[in-house]
DNA sequence: GTCTATATTGTGATAGAC
DNA sequence: GTCTATCACAATATAGAC
């Protein structure tokens, strides 16, 4: 794992995420970490004091990367057709790519609300220049009367949801086929943008 | 906790169930349960044996409840709309009541997906009822041309994400008001089935 | 910076009295 | 059935040599 050139702690980064993601926070152990990353457990400590504050390092760049950046997307001047097209094709596939992302973040922000709610705050994400851009739609006609909040819990919702319910769909409704589950979400990239689509067009 | 008149195995089990629906396996600690139970550690291990057997009683339960009971709204001879109006609106309803089932049940399969698929298959599950449903509808031409899993997911996704993701959802978009989020999550039952209908409805 | 050894506390589980 | 006391080991963290 360490592989040669890398310094250290990025090395230690590299391991304590993946397994931080696998098995979140409680279900993580130093030693495990250390093994990944071809190192002993002291050396953890050398870089990064405790297990929190190696476990924060990893949730502030996880985090950062789930939360849609959306903002540029939808404040461009492309139509709004487009502009779901892509937001729901750059998630998803970002999402395949780090399939763990979402129980990862979802479990450990219910755990620490309180805690890990600063974290988040100091993104500045927000919410306001989306929802304005949702109302505009609507006054101009172009997509049916709905909650821009709603909406935008609906796009998100509906890109997450397959991998954080990836084990129980895969299992359930394709018979743990990997291969079979991998079309699913390539095809749903169309699927959920014509699902979005259709559900604001007008009546 | 220990009301009166209850017995001790039905005391622990709800003690149990508290702690580990919030904090998951790793998180919970078998003192925790006991305290909350109003009784010691011994008695757990009395009562369970182990942890894991403990736990795994209270996954049983809490994924029995998980999983939308959909076979018989489905299978009813109830229109489309209604079923669907019906399907969202127990749904949201009961997981109203048991908010945080998503994350745990979510977050556990993940962890352990090959031990915990077996408790899964002894419910006999059977999505092919409800996609047949939905492809009689597609042949009588009552809705669009839809992949009937991208649709079961989408429906099951739009009712579970804002449970699982509420911690993030109040804090971002309603400044983390409890009474704001509520008003949400009741508006979100006909929210949703709008949102359905509309997506399925013929072009 | 990196290691070995060790301190210290936490935690699941059991023994045995009542 | 329920309790107290305790075991055995796991896990985070630190001390100190190199």
């Amino acid at each position: 794992m360490a592989t040669a050139d890398k310094n250290t702690e990025k090395i230690i980064l590299e391991a304590a995420k993946i397994v931080f993601l696998e098995k979140g926070f409680d279900g993580s152990r130093m030693q495990e970490i250390a093994d990944k990353a071809g190192i002993n457990k002291a050396l953890l400590h050398y870089y990064f004091r405790s297990k929190e504050k190696m476990f924060d390092a990893i949730f502030q760049e996880a985090f950062q990367q789930f939360i849609p950046h959306v903002a540029e997307i939808m404040s461009s001047d492309k139509s709004l057709l487009k502009k779901i097209e892509l937001f729901v094709e750059t998630y998803i596939t970002m999402l395949s790519e780090h399939p763990h992302l979402p129980i990862f973040i979802l479990h450990e922000i219910n755990r620490r609300p309180e805690q890990l709610v600063n974290t988040i705050k100091n993104f500045g994400i927000q919410p306001e220049l989306l929802i304005e851009s949702i109302q505009k739609e609507i006054k101009k006609g172009a997509i049916r009367k709905i909650d821009p909040r709603q909406l935008i819990v609906n796009m998100i919702g509906l890109c997450i949801f397959p991998f954080a319910a990836r084990p129980i769909i895969q299992r359930i409704i394709f018979e743990n086929d990997d291969i079979q589950f991998d079309k699913f979400l390539k095809a749903r990239k169309k699927e959920v943008t014509d699902f979005i689509i259709n559900s604001i067009r007008l009546p």
